[in-house]
DNA sequence: ATAAATTTTAAACAATCATTTAAAATATTC
DNA sequence: GAATATTTTAAATGATTGTTTAAAATTTAT
């Protein structure tokens, strides 16, 4: 049957990624949750049994979230440059569109490593994929400096990702207005992918 | 007068700063810190006056401790490639000292930007710099790409700073020990530095 | 339509929060 | 050494926390 009124417990489970994402776990009270779902304090529990448990549901989306689509990109059958281009882009539009999303994961997974990782299955997926063969291969014919997964994405991936974590202290150290900002940023992101590329891509 | 015991006020920020900077304003209490610095409760706004004067006075110190030792660095008269790898060494040195300082400094001035800048006057000393100096000669001369402060600062510092802030996940994502992680990011720190210095410097 | 199951509500729970009080203990001054 | 100022203490403040209760409202099943 298709509901015109969306179901409370979605209502809740969207309205808690919102809360928990722009105030942390320990910053959230199951109050902020139910005012920003416009819903009874008691639904909350009533539908996911305690704060602790809604949290837990939406990290683990929200890390999912994190790694598909630059997943999709990196099992993609493109050269090694367009594919470097991508997933900085893809980044690059993340960061826009989810400002808090970096920053919210880098900090839970700070401070309690522990609780947060289930059966976290996308983290095989993103250690087999067609970029690590493409790696391998162009390592063997001279084409790419010799580099494993764990150390070239990372240098993918920290440099836009930094900038936009850090946006209000660049902003603040460098005398940026927003919209310097945005000018900034993209200018950052040719920056990037230039340096990466040259970096690793031989001659 | 010289004092062997240390005195309260400095025994409370001491510990304050520890409990902060492991668990974050909003995860923190105030008998979090009085039981960290093993004092009564009441003490602690008998010297700050509220857990929101505490917080701020302790952030002040610690923004100014991440940027200090990079502005001694950024200032020193030696040659371009020394010079990033002297603060690549330097951020990879706080990193491993000081685990928990780059995300709470990201974390606490993303949540709240505009109750964490005070008269930061250190901001200008980082805009002022003789790297500021270094990069327009080398761009006029040719030995250097041309690039503004604020586009090499972030490229340099975020390699490091980004690994060691996800440290938990990218141990978890590489299935890296804690031992792994140390050679890791050792590896990683010379592709930083390489990778910076083969884009900036021409030739 | 009636009964049963589900959802929503207002109210309350004990625990903990930041902060304050006022008295006790200690240190300083004269 | 008495008077004063400072520091520390235990206890309490009212507000807020996550969670529970039991009744009311609504939906579903018969």
């Amino acid at each position: 049957m298709k509901c015109v009124t969306e179901k409370s417990e979605d209502k809740i489970r969207e309205a808690a990624k919102r809360v928990f994402l722009k105030k942390g776990f320990d910053g959230t009270t199951s109050r902020d949750i139910a005012k920003e779902a416009d819903m009874n304090i008691a639904l909350t529990n009533y539908y996911f049994r305690s704060k602790e448990k809604l949290f837990l549901e939406i990290f683990k989306d929200v890390l999912e979230e994190y790694f598909q689509n630059m997943l999709t990109i990196l099992n993609k059958d493109i050269d090694i440059k367009s594919k470097i281009s991508e997933i900085i882009d893809n980044d690059f539009a993340m960061m826009k569109k989810e400002p808090d999303l970096v920053i919210f994961i880098m900090n839970e997974i700070h401070k309690s490593p522990q609780r947060l990782f289930p059966d976290m299955s996308i983290f095989r997926q993103v250690r087999e994929t067609y970029l690590k063969k493409q790696l391998e291969e162009g390592a063997a014919n001279g084409t790419l400096r010799p580099m494993q997964l764990e150390n070239i994405l990372p240098l993918i991936k920290c440099g836009v990702e930094f900038i936009f974590m850090g946006k209000e202290i660049h902003k603040e150290l460098f005398m940026m207005t927003d919209e310097d900002f945005e000018k900034y940023a993209e200018e950052q992101k040719e920056h990037i992918k230039a340096m990466v590329c040259n970096y690793l891509v031989i001659g």
